[in-house]
DNA sequence: TGACGTGTTCCACATCGTGGGACAGTCCGT
DNA sequence: ACGGACTGTCCCACGATGTGGAACACGTCA
């Protein structure tokens, strides 16, 4: 065995894509692969946003792709841009503060920056995938999200983390109104028992929304006697300066 | 069945890898795959360049999704840009004119321009796959391509179209430094037992070689008279030309 | 030297993807 | 309203294909 085949089928449909717009049966015919195979792998790379439909149908390359290719040179650069901002913001809060990336599916955080004096931290989940759907960082990422992109993740299986975990789609959708009215959003014990958290949305060159700001703390303290509206408005004017930032270099 | 298993799980490594390079085992713990699965896959995506290795030997995002990310945009554009210098091209030797876009593997042909005058002429190949080693247009971009498409390349098996078609990697590889020398590719009954054809190759705005222009006659009458390397400089006059206009826009 | 940490390869197993064909829509021209 | 000729999706018996645990081969550090 060489490679895997469906990979290898999936990125001849990938790049015979790359010519612009196209059907099943033309894809058929061009990659010469059955028509039922080519229908399959479509939609396998429909879940994945690596292709969408367009208004007449056809299938295109889509937003997936074109965050990897963005993810290419964009990564570091926002880190360091951040780091000093979000510094600032756990000074002002004692608690820990953290940048993330959401590819469509999972929030990733890229950096967390602690309160050197506190004991007890929220822990470290750098390079680890966390579920959008109970982390404020996904839940304002895709409130400001295409529609098509909301759709395909709401599609899935949501999993219930805590008791609290809200996990039907519907709720979800009349959320993301509510934090796109706010410019933040609040998760209390949603993906652990423990930990409350803020985060506020930032968009990236191209106007997509791909990064978050959120400070976290254990739930017994935090937000405790701090008001919620006032740590929101400030998390979300850190995203901002960090946004502006990336918008101009 | 939602989805096809391994294509999901070959989107979650590209999405790991977004964060940064990573190692095997480093991505085995990010998306709880097993460490052989994820070293097969990630073999399967370095064949299709989704991802490379770096000198330190952890695999990070490859040029093949690079090349994914501009097809988004820049297909049309180089089509209408590059029309007027092919007609002028094609009424200068009066056989037909191709404008050719090369993804890695295969050459895909986005415009042919024919001359109205003949009564015979190479058919057109739009939008239908050809081997890359077996066309000018795929020996002009892989010339100037970097060594790590080129080895993906000779790596695979490489069909005889013709008797003449050249399949050997070694006598390909000296071949490629003579086009360089060049500029330009001759092809002569290598595709085709009745086909000859020039290419020049085009870079995009990245420098990456991905476009190519050709022209293409029978073989009976194709270059004929016609001296093969003033030919050969008038393709890549209009190939730089093209160029000049792709870059600055 | 040995004990780790890599990543790649092997191979028996059965899961998973396969693809021919049936199917339901949609858009034609008559 | 009707076939006819297209679409794209779905079904399901079949077996090729991908799977993953374990063994392996390397390089690195103490």
């Amino acid at each position: 065995m060489v490679g895997v085949q469906s990979i290898e089928r999936a990125f001849s449909i990938l790049r015979a894509l790359s010519l612009g717009p196209a059907g099943v049966t033309d894809l058929s015919e061009r990659t010469g692969l059955p028509k039922s195979t080519v229908s399959r792998l479509l939609s396998s790379l429909d879940l994945e946003r690596a292709v969408d439909q367009n208004d007449e149908g056809l299938y295109q390359l889509g937003d997936g792709i074109a965050e990897l290719g963005q993810a290419l040179d964009n990564g570091q650069s926002a880190i360091d841009l951040a780091r000093p901002h979000m510094t600032e913001l756990m000074e002002l809060t004692g608690e820990a503060v953290g940048l993330n990336r959401f590819d469509g599916n999972t929030v990733w955080t890229l950096l967390q920056i602690d309160d050197p004096d506190s004991s007890v931290v929220v822990r470290d989940w750098t390079d680890e995938p966390t579920p959008a759907h109970a982390v404020p960082a996904g839940l304002s990422a895709l409130a400001f999200s295409s529609k098509a992109i909301q759709h395909a993740f709401l599609n899935r299986e949501l999993e219930q983390l805590t008791p609290r975990t809200m996990t039907s789609p519907k709720a979800l959708q009349t959320r993301f109104q509510q934090i796109r009215d706010d410019g933040f959003a609040w998760v209390y014990r949603e993906f652990t028992d423990d930990i409350n958290s803020v985060a506020a949305p930032i968009a990236d060159q191209t106007g997509r929304v791909t990064l978050a700001v959120h400070i976290h703390g254990p739930a017994f303290r935090f937000p405790g006697e701090l008001d919620p509206l006032e740590l929101g408005e400030r998390v979300a004017a850190t995203a901002h300066r960090i946004e502006s930032q990336l918008q101009t270099p």
